[in-house]
DNA sequence: CTGACGATTCACT
DNA sequence: GTGAATCGTCAGC
């Protein structure tokens, strides 16, 4: 298949935005799976920008060490992720980067998958504005730290804490689906990134990103 | 109320 | 490779 034609989003049909029933699923690692090759909207006063999902990392619920629900720690902060699936977690980390985070499964299970990277798509020109990035003088040729890192992709798509509570389902947040998914070939499962706390959850493998994809953050694979 | 620290990024050696 | 930025959250007193 054409690489470049599948990640065109006008070459394929039109994006068809996820509904409950993606993010309602009760496995976690699979739906962070599922994410590879989605597309995630946002529109805030009439600007849209969007990005395809290339990164992305589970946080399996009160049983993993890495995640915020640990134990089953339940704080203003973490108290979305106690609520449905498909509504957007986001939080403030360092005191200087947002972390945009999909809540999934049922009420009550503190699922979430954090989204790590992205391709750029649409809104471009709005992205190197938020971000501050592509202004005169840089070198030619696509930016790749524009939307690599969970902090960065956040800042070009404007996702900011005060959107955490956001259902996925609505108008201003979404993810969509034109058809594009990663052969399972060019999928890779890896330990999550800055976790080392976690003991020996830290080494589980649910860090998923797509193959070669240069928006993809951390180390790369050796070959 | 206090203090330690983080699901990161960037500049610098 | 190392360290700083910068502040809300959280555990402990």
């Amino acid at each position: 298949m054409d690489e470049r034609a599948a990640r065109e989003p006008a070459a394929g049909p039109e994006p068809v935005k996820l509904i409950a029933a993606f993010y309602d699923r009760p496995g976690v690692v699979t739906v962070a799976r599922d994410l590879l090759g989605k597309i995630l909207v946002t529109e805030f006063d009439g600007q849209r920008t969007s990005g395809r999902i290339v990164e992305t990392e589970a946080y399996n619920g009160v049983g993993d060490r890495a995640s915020h629900a640990w134990s089953g720690r339940r704080t203003r902060r973490t108290e979305v992720m106690y609520g449905f699936g498909g509504t957007a977690y986001v939080y403030l980390i360092y005191g200087i980067h947002h972390l945009f985070n999909v809540v999934t499964n049922k009420k009550d299970v503190p699922h979430a998958v954090l989204v790590r990277a992205l391709e750029p798509l649409e809104g471009i020109p709005v992205m190197l504005q938020r971000t501050g990035k592509g202004r005169a003088g840089e070198k030619p040729g696509p930016d790749y730290s524009l939307t690599r890192g969970p902090g960065n992709l956040s800042r070009a798509l404007g996702l900011l804490t005060l959107h955490t509570g956001v259902s996925l389902l609505g108008d201003q947040i979404w993810i969509a689906d034109d058809g594009w998914r990663p052969r399972r070939s060019e999928m890779v499962a890896t330990p999550r990134i800055g976790v080392d706390y976690a003991g020996p959850d830290a080494a589980l493998p649910y860090r998923f990103f797509i193959k070669g994809n240069p928006y993809v953050s951390g180390p790369k694979l050796k070959t």
